[in-house]
RNA sequence: GCCAUGGUGGCGGAAUGGUAUACGCGCGCGACUCAAAAUCGCGUUCCCGUAAGGGAUUGAGGGUUCAAGUCCCUCCCAUGGCACCA
């Protein structure tokens, strides 16, 4: 038989058909059964689509189809991450406006994922760099300014000389400018942050209820940071000051002998001022401040201190503590000031640098042995207040619950109090780029921040700027931008000139998508529907998002920062919900020779020469097909070829038994065809394991499940029509085209997209026989085929008559015999 | 360094403590063909054996169990995350 199986006209028929029926529009009136799935949105990349983008869409659709085949009314959206740097960075080389490329992009890239197939209601789609979406963004803003969760202060950045711009995070690789290689400096400038650790706590807390990868719940839990202690009260000696200090060991707090500071801690100064180290003091704090930024931390390399010549005041009765500046104290962690003891690695190697007396108080006393002060055969020696007298007091009690002692016995005699800490900063949103959205601030003569009003929103991105980067916001030299300011606000009031991180405006889009207008390409010609930020019904219905598909990179960034924004929208009653994602997977990286796929190194996989070649359903389910959708893998196309053969004998088994000339045989299959046993068990059973397998997107052995389905019904002389239309459905979330085809081929009614998951029947699962297989001593000697009714007695009775069984048993006697119902029969003999 | 996950044929991979290597690729042999491609059939973990069968085998080594890829302990390797957080 010629191939028949045309996968290019195919696919572009059913686009077509499936398109003009609108038959992926979600209607949002109508929440009852409502699943809302979605795939983490891309970036707007003038590029091709790379086999990343397919493997990551391709498996989200086939559960999408899914879950409609389960009755959902689905909703999967699909939008666009339009602001940020690459088109920013395309518009300094070409001069083209960001605006214009990324219009264009977000064009050719609809038409790209449209031909994958995927079932996404772009009638709902969001671009957030379009004024529509970005007046949102702009208004989150505000929202967070009126209630004092946005604030402004020095901050780190960096910053790259040679190329004169502030780069990302992404961009400043092992402290070297990704584009020239130079090595990155810190600057200092005022930035916008938003307080993200006042939520701290409840982002620890909602993730016990989210169904996430445990994994991943355990990153943000870790970055989240969470360290219980106490703060001890200290006051530096002569001068009178008073400041606490954060530890969370404190089961060592008498042995410790001094103190170390940060060095840009603002006390610094004030303990060295007038005295004969100032300067000497200062000029090291500058130093530290450099070396920072470029050093990668080792601390026993770059351990490095200064003695200021203060003490702290006898804090615990044992005598004064002096007071250091040390290169290793992290200013943004506790209160940036820290007392040290010998137990603790690092202070050790402080103190034996500069001769500095230690008091160990653990067995064995030897501070060389200190840092095993963790283990548990140690224990607290040394009290000489008298109140933990006894050597043995802690010995056989687990290291925290010393811990908990020693805390209530501080707290009780007022040495500190109980204090929790939280390693997760705050987050900082400005930007000095020009590719996002306005930070809608103005400021006024004396320099006071005032928010934009909400009528004036969008804050309008200007475009009068130069895209040259000169170390500055490029927004400092729009001349309409300060016009607009001082028009509005007054002579001599200017604009807040830094953007938004792209990440602030991912952390809502999820709403974004159920504004029932959308914010498309062409969203400029609509009205612009800025009465209320979300509909109430339509959020508390709708939310939250059932199924949230994307990388697993985000885990610490943008996963943490929709929660955030979501339960801050909650506090002030914009929404309903505290978290926005309810199910989270993350699809695995495929890589090319065990590399990332990116441009830079030119080893991106495209797509294109496969689809072409086999089309859309064959490139999906081949990439399904390749390993678990969770594990990703390196990219080879050296099996694409079982898939084809795959789709063409499916095509081909419903081509036999259905079209001329088979046309008698169609006749014959509508009255008299009756399956075997054999093929309705397979059946039910691939009924069910194709289901659980996609709702678990374990892809690659649904497909197999279908394989060996098809394998047998391909022995079979007919099959009947309702097997094959079973067979069908099976087929339709994993290779949407081709099925539909196929349904149109038996003569199914209306659209493959409208049916639904066919049911198993339980009692097909069961065979009439069942093959078990025997064990002596272990080993596998035999198997039998009985009848599925045979009892515990007959079926071992007649293992032990299995020929190859039975010699094993002669002359020896039989120990033991186990039956594992349906499965086997395990006989123990006495080993010879 | 700390935390997490994983290590199965030539390759991608499959296995609720119960017949390890399903499914697919590749390879070998055969059919069809003047021939090739495509397609179809058979075989394919390794070793011994014509076969029946036997032995070995899931990174290494121990343990629990009638039975371990799966559970426990030690170690090795790989990947991911965190890493001056007192």
């Amino acid at each position: 038989m010629s191939r028949t199986y045309d996968p290019l006209a195919i696919e572009a028929k059913w686009q077509k058909r499936w398109e003009d029926a609108k038959a992926f529009e979600a209607d949002l009136s109508d929440a009852k059964e409502k699943y809302y799935t979605h795939v983490m949105f891309p970036y707007p990349s003038g590029d091709k689509l790379h086999v990343g983008h397919w493997y990551n869409y391709g498996p989200s659709d086939t559960f999408a189809r899914f879950m409609r085949m389960q009755g959902k009314s689905v909703f999967s959206p699909m939008g666009f991450d339009a602001f940020g740097l690459p088109a920013e960075n395309y518009a300094i080389k070409t001069g083209v406006h960001p605006d214009i490329s990324t219009r264009k992009n977000v064009e050719t890239m609809i038409t790209q994922l449209k031909r994958i197939g995927c079932m996404y209601d772009w009638s709902k789609m969001v671009n957030t760099s379009t004024p529509e979406y970005y007046r949102w963004t702009q208004w989150l803003f505000l929202q967070m300014f009126k209630n004092k969760l946005a604030y402004k202060k020095k901050g780190n950045v960096n910053f790259c000389p040679s190329c004169q711009t502030v780069l990302a995070n992404e961009q400043a690789q092992e402290g070297k400018c990704e584009r020239c290689g130079t090595d990155i400096i810190q600057k200092s400038l005022e930035q916008w942050f938003w307080n993200i650790k006042k939520y701290s706590q409840r982002l620890l807390d909602g993730l016990d209820a989210l169904d996430w990868p445990e994994k991943t719940k355990l990153m943000q839990r870790n970055w989240i940071g969470r360290n219980k202690g106490v703060q001890i009260p200290s006051k530096i000696k002569d001068l009178g000051d008073v400041f606490e200090v954060f530890d969370s060991v404190p089961q060592t707090f008498m042995a410790q002998t001094f103190t170390v500071i940060a060095p840009e801690h603002p006390l610094v100064e004030k303990m060295v001022k007038g005295t004969p180290q100032e300067k000497e003091v200062l000029a090291f704090v500058e130093r530290m401040k450099k070396l920072k930024a470029t050093e990668k931390y080792n601390f026993e390399e770059h351990v490095e201190g200064i003695f200021t010549g203060r003490y702290v005041e006898n804090p615990f009765g044992t005598g004064d503590l002096p007071i250091w500046v040390a290169s290793f104290v992290v200013m943004d962690y506790g209160t940036g000031i820290v007392h040290c003891s010998a137990h603790d690695e690092r202070d050790f190697a402080f103190a034996k640098k500069y001769g500095i007396p230690l008091r160990p108080v653990m067995f064995p006393a030897d501070p060389n042995e200190a840092e095993k002060v963790k283990n548990l055969e140690y224990c607290y020696a040394k009290d000489p207040d008298g109140i933990l007298s006894k050597p043995d007091a802690f010995a056989g009690r687990k290291w925290g619950e010393v811990r908990e002692d020693i805390i209530s016995h501080m707290t009780k005699t007022g040495l500190g109090k109980p204090i929790t800490q939280y390693r997760l900063r705050d987050w900082l949103v400005s930007r000095q780029r020009y590719w996002g959205a306005p930070i809608p601030i103005v400021y006024d003569l004396e320099g006071n921040p005032h928010p934009v009003p909400e009528e004036h929103l969008p804050w309008v991105l200007p475009t009068d700027v130069e895209f040259k980067p000169t170390g500055e916001s490029p927004l400092r030299n729009s001349h309409e931008f300060k016009e607009r300011t001082e028009k509005i606000f007054g002579k001599g009031w200017t604009p807040e000139c830094d953007t938004m991180d792209t990440f602030v405006c991912s952390s809502f889009y999820y709403l974004m998508y159920l504004q029932t207008e959308g914010f498309g390409p062409k969203a400029e010609s609509r009205k612009l529907k800025a009465e209320s930020f979300i509909d109430p019904k339509i959020e508390a219905s709708w939310l939250p998002v059932d199924m949230y598909i994307g990388g697993a990179e985000h885990a610490c960034m943008h996963l943490i920062y929709a929660r955030f924004v979501m339960m801050a929208l909650k506090d002030w009653g914009h929404v309903s919900h505290d978290e926005p994602f309810a199910r989270l997977v993350h699809q695995g990286v495929i890589t090319n020779k065990g590399a990332k796929m990116s441009k830079s190194k030119g080893n991106v996989v495209s797509p294109d020469a496969f689809v072409d070649k086999h089309g859309s359903d064959v490139f999906r389910m081949y990439l399904m097909f390749m390993g678990p959708f969770t594990d990703g893998g390196d990219w080879s196309d050296t099996g694409i070829k079982g898939i084809d053969r795959f789709a063409l004998r499916l095509y081909k088994l419903i081509e036999k038994n259905t079209v001329e000339p088979y046309a008698e045989k169609k006749e014959l299959n509508k009255k008299v065809i009756q399956d075997s046993q054999e093929v309705l068990s397979l059946l039910h059973k691939s009924i069910k394991k194709v289901g659980e397998d996609i709702a678990g997107f374990r892809f690659n052995t649904a497909i197999s499940a279908l394989m060996e389905l098809l394998n047998l019904l391909e022995q079979q002389e007919c099959v009947s029509m309702e097997t094959l239309q079973t067979l069908t459905k099976l087929l339709a979330p994993l290779a949407p085209h081709l099925s539909e085809e196929l349904w149109e081929m038996i003569g199914g009614s209306g659209m493959m997209i409208s049916e639904r998951w066919p049911q198993f029947d339980p009692k097909m699962l069961e065979s009439s026989t069942m093959t078990i297989a025997i064990q002596v001593n272990g080993k596998l000697r035999g198997s039998i085929e009985v009848d599925a009714s045979a009892t515990k007695v007959e079926i071992i009775e007649a293992s032990k008559k299995q020929e190859n069984v039975a010699k094993f048993l002669t002359d020896t006697p039989i120990l033991k015999e186990i039956y594992v119902p349906k499965k086997l029969v395990s006989i123990v003999i006495a080993q010879k």
